[in-house]
DNA sequence: TTTATTCATCGTTAAATTGCAATAAATAAA
DNA sequence: TTTATTTATTGCAATTTAACGATGAATAAA
């Protein structure tokens, strides 16, 4: 149905599936990678960078925003996005907690 | 569309999307929880623990294989699966050096 | 051999996603 | 004030995704 059962899953579960979604479309990496050079930058710097239309940079943008991991601030007729500080380093330490447990040795696989 | 433009995007870029996008469903999530704890089991395990029907679960842990996290070995008429030490270690490395990069500080942001 | 068990695949439905043109809203510039 | 710039929103089409019933394939058990 394209509809997923988040009531059966834990808040953590579907917390973190969230975050990985968001992060799961090359176009919001490639904007990430764009802030994380170039610290600051508007919108439509982002439309000439990547070769999206403005609508869709837009929208991309706004999921980001979402999770927290940019934040926008308006400058004028341009807004100004960057990375956000706490949101990244959330996020990031919710991976790391994720993917850093220990896991079973190759002895243990079937 | 619903049709991502891969295209316009860097090998490394639709690589570490595809990765966040597989892991960007709860069900996935719960999978992967459920083998680090219990290192095997086998598809109707994951049925009865998860609660989705068989072949959803099926459809799931395909996709899981396919990215190279887990494996699976068939036994008898069931199948084996655990994570895949490798896989795992890879994709682990590759969420940490992109999250690891230094982000901006506070100051630096609009 | 017949039956039961286990899982993958197929086909279908409902919903979400991606992308863009058109447009609205808000501010800056002339 | 009028015009230009910039971005968000709306509405739409094409595609993908999530879920499951039905079924097939393969092996184990009776």
């Amino acid at each position: 149905m394209g509809l997923t059962k988040t009531e059966i899953f834990t808040e953590g579960q579907n917390r973190l599936a969230k975050v990985a979604k968001v992060l799961g479309h090359p176009a919001r990496i490639a904007i990430l990678q764009h802030l994380l050079k170039v610290q600051t930058c508007i919108c439509g710097d982002l439309v000439d960078e990547i070769g999206l239309a403005q609508p869709t940079i837009s929208q991309h943008l706004k999921e980001l925003k979402t999770l927290g991991i940019i934040q926008g601030t308006i400058e004028g007729t341009s807004v100004c996005y960057c990375i956000n500080p706490q949101g990244w380093e959330e996020i990031r330490d919710m991976l790391w907690n994720f993917m850093n447990q220990a896991i079973p040795g190759n002895n243990a696989c079937c």
